[in-house]
DNA sequence: TCCCCTCCTGTACCGGCGGTACAGTTTTCA
DNA sequence: TGAAAACTGTACCGCCGGTACAGGAGGGGA
């Protein structure tokens, strides 16, 4: 049973770079089993099909995707107590982690299985859609708090703002590999920082001269 | 001429549907040429290989990505003088043509390119990244005109904001898509403009009671 | 009218890949 | 030590990307 699971682990590692850099159409499970140095057999053992394994693929991506964001916004509650500051804090966290991933972040999954929706059966994409549903209700849950202490100064959705948070994670993945600029995600998190903390924080300070 | 470009356009037709579907790995030539009722010869006769195809369609559609910009934000700077309004304009009639399109938006070529990078050439991957760069410049314009005239009401970065546009637009895209929610991508424009109006506007009103 | 060029069609072939089938072998652990 | 788990080896199928090349329809200019 141990080393079943080891193997298969190998698999997905090897699997999950491949997939990120060529996509699911363009990974071979040739090639897999070539850098895992398994035979197709033992592949086949583990996956029943290339749809198997991108099931296994997905969900342990977003599970592990949840458990990096409620370590996080977990230790960013744990060091503030005030909701808002909280939410600043845990996204300044992200884009630190993420400025230090050392060849700039190897992309979604999420994102690559959206561009190849129509190779995957229902299940998968139902997957998809209730990990992006979950990010909603993750930052929804954090935004209602702080609304509950901080009128927006102007007048937005929870749901929109909390899906806004996802959108500028998945669009800056997307500048940050086509510009090959490893920073360029970071940096939107930033931005969106700025955007939350001026939509919440009350005027701070008049303008100067 | 006339008879060989109409039958070059049906197939990049055909091939930017698939493609944003399912990905340039999950596209087949085979069911291109069976869609679009040509021999497979007379495929290879346009396009010497498969990364022709890609070099003719990403750089079709970031043409007509540039144009449909040039349009819109040309729109919105004749009706409107102010730098500001002008852009906030812009991105809500940005809004509107994404709501107004049927089924969503079908996806971005820039975004399918960037996820299947490695087994393209350096050409496509350069031809992507200037896509990228160019919206920077596109955007990064418009800014620095609302800046010379509104100064922020905090410090940004004109780039990592201008990016923020093409990241949300991006992002906005995997998540309509994803959700199967049409309407995703335009709510998030608009948040994106809600973000600029509240960085340049003064303080309009003061909180009601 | 003739010829040439563009725009294809038809046919045959190659090797890689996803997937199947199944028999046999080694490793692990209770 | 023995059964189950975790593989290997071999052979095969059909689809796909790509190559090669011969030939043909149709229009436009000399």
């Amino acid at each position: 049973m141990r080393k079943g699971e080891e193997t298969r682990t190998r698999i997905l590692d090897v699997a999950e770079a491949a997939v990120l850099q060529k996509g699911f159409g363009g990974t071979s499970i040739e090639e897999l089993i070539a850098e895992t140095g398994i035979t197709k057999s033992g592949f086949f053992y583990h996956f029943r099909d290339k749809n198997e394994l991108a099931k296994a693929l997905l969900n342990r991506y977003i599970e592990n995707d949840e458990r990096i964001y409620d370590e996080i916004f977990g230790r960013a509650r744990d060091l503030v107590d005030d909701p808002l500051q909280s939410f600043l804090l845990g996204l300044k966290l992200l884009s630190e982690l993420l400025s230090d991933l050392p060849n700039g972040h190897p992309g979604c999954l999420v994102a690559t299985v959206c561009y190849y929706e129509r190779l995957f059966d229902r299940e998968i994409q139902e997957t998809n859609r209730n990990a992006v549903l979950a990010w909603r209700r993750r930052f929804g849950r954090m935004l209602r708090e702080i609304m509950a202490v901080y009128p927006p100064r102007e007048p937005v959705d929870v749901d929109q703002l909390a899906d806004m948070v996802s959108s500028v994670l998945e669009g800056g993945i997307v500048l940050s590999k086509t510009l090959k600029e490893p920073n360029t995600l970071a940096e939107q998190v930033l931005m969106l920082r700025t955007f939350v903390k001026m939509l919440f924080l009350p005027v701070a300070e008049m303008p100067r001269a």
